[in-house]
DNA sequence: CATCAGGGCCCTG
DNA sequence: CAGGGCCCTGAT
């Protein structure tokens, strides 16, 4: 792992769509605690590359729901251009998906007697990836067949082996490593860190990436269904990867098709307040409640019952979250 | 101590 | 298209 301290800082301003929700976007509860981010109320902090230079940023909350503003302090190592801070702008206005236009999701919100309280309680969120195609591809995979502890001591263990580790604005926040970092890692060395036969997807995705066999920026032109097409073609995605990958890193809003047994036991808690209702009839129902905003209407309702975990005791919750 | 399933996916028949 | 196997770990 190499430690890079970035001293310089650079500022500028982005004003989401309205309206908007700072913390609901910046912040996932749902998501394995990892070091790639840091977060406090209107505050947060990530690494971000882009052109393969590495930056640390921290992003402020500054103005309000109806009238929103971000404030990002770009972090770098001797010199920025102009035109970088210009593709660190629009690729953080891309991940975190400040352009959408949710009108039609809040008049359908609105129209929702059982969930209204909810979404207006996270009115302007957004579903986001802090992350790019390959990085979140890396998370997806260490979330595969794996409980929680073992999914963050994966993805820490890859981290403290290949990645970067920043020091900016008095964080440690990490960088995952670059695909061709890994061309002299056999699959073996990847094994040895106990990661299991996900060291042969890790291993083959990164060589496709680090031979530019992807191009994550022509996904992001294509519809859903051609776009999970490609997703599934890459080695050691599936079905449930290319749907979080769909949904987070592409900002497709219709992808609640994939079900795993886990999601659907607290699905059923939270939609019927049953222990089990069947994956059919609970996709049914919520497409055709939400329609095409299927799963951004799940992912609020799915994040919020994480918001109250944080303060309240939830057991059905508790036990369908193994640790 | 042994067995087993888990926040899936690949491969085979 | 169904089912076995895969890495490792904690739970039983």
């Amino acid at each position: 792992m190499q430690t890079k301290i970035l001293k310089n800082k650079k500022e500028f301003f982005i004003s989401p769509t309205s309206p908007f929700h700072f913390d609901g976007t910046f912040h996932k509860p749902s998501h394995f605690p990892d070091k790639l981010d840091d977060w406090e109320t209107g505050k947060y902090w990530q690494a971000i590359r882009i052109d393969k230079k590495i930056f640390g940023l921290k992003i402020e909350n500054k103005g309000e729901a109806q009238n929103p503003k971000i404030k990002v302090s770009v972090f770098y190592d001797k010199n920025i251009t102009d035109k970088k801070i210009e593709n660190i702008k629009q690729e953080i206005i891309w991940r975190f998906d400040l352009n959408a236009d949710l009108k039609k999701f809040n008049n359908l919100a609105k129209s929702d007697k059982r969930f209204y309280p909810i979404f207006k309680k996270w009115l302007g969120m957004r579903n986001s990836s802090s992350e790019d195609l390959y990085g979140l591809l890396i998370v997806a995979v260490v979330l595969q067949n794996a409980t929680v502890r073992r999914t963050v001591q994966m993805m820490n263990v890859l981290l403290d082996n290949y990645g970067t580790k920043l020091k900016f604005d008095c964080k440690e926040i990490f960088a995952i490593w670059l695909p061709e970092n890994l061309g002299n890692v056999s699959e073996q060395d990847l094994r040895n860190l106990k990661i299991g036969y996900r060291a042969k997807f890790i291993k083959r995705l990164s060589q496709n990436f680090a031979e530019g066999k992807i191009d994550e920026q022509k996904l992001r032109l294509l519809d859903q269904e051609n776009a999970k097409k490609e997703l599934m073609k890459l080695y050691g995605v599936g079905p449930e990867t290319a749907r979080i990958l769909l949904f987070e890193v592409y900002h497709q809003y219709n992808t609640f098709d994939h079900i795993a047994p886990w999601q659907q036991k607290i699905y059923s808690q939270l939609f019927y307040k049953k222990p089990f209702v069947s994956a059919e009839k609970i996709r049914d129902d919520i497409k055709k409640q939400y329609g095409k905003y299927s799963m951004l209407a799940v992912h609020y309702i799915w994040e919020d019952i994480f918001w109250r975990r944080k303060n309240e005791k939830i057991d059905w919750l508790e036990k369908e979250i193994r640790l």
